[in-house]
DNA sequence: CCATCTTTGTGCACGCGTTCACAAAGACAT
DNA sequence: ATGTCTTTGTGAACGCGTGCACAAAGATGG
């Protein structure tokens, strides 16, 4: 999910596998949904179609964490809430600063599902002076001269990315050698980074495209009835490599 | 990806690897850059290397769309655009919607990569009758009791919501009635949708708390030194379940 | 035309993640 | 106390994705 070489053989950390990191929010959402009804307690089966999981992928991922049900039972809802957050280490607050203050910086800027878990936007900074002082969200944008200054002040480790793609990796670069280990990047680049720092990207344009390609596969298939999954519409193996193609063979 | 039942066993539509198609977009996008340099071929541990992945890997990828390489030389860049572009089904024209047109639908709206490749805002749609008529991104946004006859109007098969959590999944169920076959999810909420229908959700707020854990790990490895990889810092299964809990016990 | 050298395409093995299926645990009623 | 019934926790099998390592392909130079 990140660059080259960025991520270690990943989350074999404490022994949770990064699959199960990745859904623990998830279960963390629909349990404080629970939470917020007063419901007491819920079995894996309710809760993994709140989750929108398979339950026994859930009842195994809860088994990294540790035996916290009770059979005939369920979980306790409260438990359940607490023993995710500690994992996850929301029980702590994690300074966060947003560089590039564009549309999208803004967006996330303004965005309250931020702060509602343990995430507190520290700072806001973009490299032009127009922006410099002026308010978004009720946080004053300070000038990207300062970055250094204000990653270490703060004791941010965390850094959001949205500034064009262009910039990003020295963005990155500058954010990691203040001391971020820990970035997530919208810009639509590769971002190469030291061992021991993270980064996941969120890329809109990636998101589209798997959507376009399942998209095009329905509208072939639909065409075709129930004909062979294979030589649907025009297929790349079947008329040949050649025959409508546009661009230049390579010999 | 999507919810309970959504996703398909996925993309073993004409044999290419679900993981294969989602990495196609990052070759594109390397390989785009290429072109506008105009570099006529590149080896596949070049383009690995742009694209932040494993060379082998690529190549494995590049297999499953056919024999498009010259051994010895490498591979054709603006042949390989082509052909990626095609099974993308980016050579056609994607008209796409965004319902809920507040910060994030105005971000999504304003954003240019859109537009690159294919995907084309069709609509701008908003429930709040003081949005109506309102140009954004140089488009009017149209109320969204239109939804349905906005979809069919324009053909529209992908669908972007940014609306609140609360009213997603009835958005979404809209939608899905009109016609839309593929919705990409900003809203932090558990589709569901019939078969057939793709749903991808982009999840800010889980991507924050997965590297939280990772962060968190870090800070814990690195107090305990060259410590056992079990029983860092405090730990669930170590000083048991209780002991510093406020949580209520299940039993 | 032949030799050499580069780079692809892929067979194979391995590890992770998913799912099934069930024994054990415990609640609850009698 | 004992039996029944519900639900967890997990062993085991399977399938997918990854990466190694190498044979084959073909370009290039003599
Ligand atoms: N807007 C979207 O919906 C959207 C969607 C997907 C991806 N993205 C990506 O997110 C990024 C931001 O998009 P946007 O639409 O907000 O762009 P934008 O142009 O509105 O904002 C970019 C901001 O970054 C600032 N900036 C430029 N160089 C900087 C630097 N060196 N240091 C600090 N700040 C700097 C600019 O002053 C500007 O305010 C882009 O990479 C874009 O590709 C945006
Ligand atoms: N802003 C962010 O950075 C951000 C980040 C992550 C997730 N999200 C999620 O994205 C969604 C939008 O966030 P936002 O900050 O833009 O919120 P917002 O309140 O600014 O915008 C929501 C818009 O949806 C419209 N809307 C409400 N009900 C509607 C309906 N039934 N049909 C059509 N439109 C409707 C509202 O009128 C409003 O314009 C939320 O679900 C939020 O949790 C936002």
């Amino acid at each position: 999910m990140a660059t080259g070489r960025t991520h270690r053989p990943a989350t074999r950390s404490r022994g949770i596998p990064e699959a199960t990191v990745a859904r623990l929010p998830l279960y963390l959402r629909a349990l404080t949904a629970l939470s917020e009804r007063s419901v007491p307690t819920v079995s894996s089966e309710e809760l993994a179609a709140a989750a929108g999981v398979n339950s026994a992928k859930l009842r195994k991922d809860f088994s990294y964490l540790g035996s916290y049900g009770t059979r005939g039972v369920g979980y306790d809802v409260e438990y359940l809430v607490y023993q995710i957050s500690r994992e996850l280490g929301l029980t702590q607050d994690w300074p966060v600063v947003i560089v590039g203050i564009g549309n999208l910086g803004a967006a996330l800027a303004n965005y309250g599902g931020f702060a509602s878990r343990g995430f507190r936007v520290a700072a806001l900074i973009d490299a032009d002076p127009a922006m410099t002082g002026r308010q978004v969200a009720g946080i004053a944008v300070q000038h990207s001269d300062d970055l250094e200054k204000i990653i270490s002040d703060n004791g941010v480790s965390i850094g959001v990315i949205t500034t064009p793609p262009g910039v990003a990796q020295q963005v990155c670069d500058r954010l990691v050698a203040a001391g971020v280990t820990s970035i997530l990047n919208f810009a639509p680049t590769v971002l190469s980074v030291p061992d021991g720092v993270d980064v996941r990207k969120v890329d809109l344009s990636i998101e589209l495209q798997i959507l376009a390609f399942h998209e095009q596969r329905k509208a072939g298939e639909e065409h075709e009835g129930t004909a062979p999954p294979v030589a649907a519409h025009q297929d790349s193996s079947e008329q040949g490599p050649d025959g409508d193609v546009p661009a230049v063979m390579p010999a």
